[in-house]
DNA sequence: TAAATAGTGTCTCTAAGACACTATCAT
DNA sequence: ATGATAGTGTCTTAGAGACACTATTTA
């Protein structure tokens, strides 16, 4: 290191908070109360603590703004470009979450305006700061994770069936996959998935066998993302 | 964001450059020379100035303190657990960078000592700070994007043979490959190599031919890592 | 000559994708 | 019965790994 004196920088944690809503690819956001870009839609996520490590910081922010509790979360880089904060120099730390299909969130003191909000749409509006990159980049990670890991697991309920992992991948890839050919590499994919004794009709058409996750955390065979 | 007021923070930056040397996977470090951690191994790195971004504070610290340049720098990930710097609250950004194998960086007027180490001795090595954990997480990254990109070409000249690019991947993977089945996914691998006329006896046997990089930068398909 | 590396061909096995076919529900 | 979704089987093809074999150099 230099021996230059160090310049100040505010530290902040943002938070990318995923799930499928209504089948479509959502994310945890709040509507700025105060300037600068007041009334634009952001990603929670808010200063760090003297004492505090950052993924902490995060565990903390998510559940102050939105009262949504995650099982893991997964650091998605630093964004410290000089303006992305027209007040200060702030360097934010952005973490990735997974949250299943779950009732709107409990709005907390903080920001009562913590909702899922469809991911198109936030991309399509004018969010704040540089949270429209930061939310690229997570829904890009997640893209690529569900390839080789057993992430999918996260966007369900504890038990499930085949199809309702597929549509999962379906949603977040933007794409169909054929079920007959899913339902074989997921049962091959060793550790995927766990077989229960119980079925659903809850999706129509012949009883499906439930599942729960597995104990993998990576696939092998990969589920591979046709081109 | 809170309205909580703002601790302030130090924002460094830190560096794993990562090069072959002498058939050992090697790293570009210094050896500290103040307290804390004084005499021990250490990532280039520094403060970042107040207007500068993340990446180019990363550029301007390698070439002051190594003189060494290079084409890419990619974020390895924000590490700020408190407690990391002892004298205060530092958020270090690390970024990965990869070179051919070079001769000893030219010492620039900041820290004569650097120099290209083994990554193995490293990490037995007590290195300062939590460098060993970013130099363990930069390598990892590094062995993970052999697989799927043409990173392997940063590692050799412009100018090489098949078996010159095996052999980064024998180092930095930590094993041997089949030549033969090597040699033949790289040329099924659209874009990974370029042909040129020429052949060189440099590793003695019969002459091999000579490639340059291709414009490729995922490969497909992989060079798969075997288990 | 032997030893070394370069390069090609061939065989086997795994897994991906296409898709025919059967199974079991609701209406 | 029809239509929906679940689940199995079969065929073709791509690519991974093992390894026999040939090619061309240096010592």
């Amino acid at each position: 290191m230099t021996k230059t004196t160090h310049p100040p920088f505010a530290v902040t944690v943002d938070l990318v908070v995923l799930s499928v809503v209504d089948d479509e690819l959502a994310v945890l956001a709040i509507d700025r109360g105060e300037v600068p870009f007041k009334g634009r839609p952001a990603l929670p996520g808010g200063f760090v603590l003297p004492k505090e490590d950052l993924e902490q910081a995060a565990a903390r922010e998510l559940a102050e703004e939105t009262g949504v509790e995650v099982q893991h979360l997964e650091q998605l880089g630093a964004y410290g470009d000089p303006g992305r904060d027209p007040r200060m120099r702030v360097v934010s730390v952005a973490y990735l979450a997974f949250a299943p299909e779950m009732p709107v969130p409990l709005a907390g003191t903080d920001a009562a305006a913590a909702a899922w909000r469809p991911v198109d749409g936030l991309l399509s509006a004018d969010m704040a700061f540089d949270h429209a990159r930061i939310l690229r980049d997570g829904v890009e990670r997640t893209r690529a994770k569900l390839e080789y890991t057993t992430l999918a697991t996260a966007f369900v309920p504890s038990v499930f069936t085949i199809g309702e992992l597929r549509g999962v991948y379906e949603v977040i890839w933007g794409m169909e996959l054929d079920p007959r050919n899913f339902h074989r590499k997921v049962l091959a994919s060793a550790g995927f998935v766990k077989e229960t004794p119980r079925t659903t009709t809850r999706g129509g058409g012949r009883p499906a066998r439930l599942y729960r996750a597995g104990a993998a955390t990576e696939l092998f065979p990969p589920i591979q993302r046709p081109a």
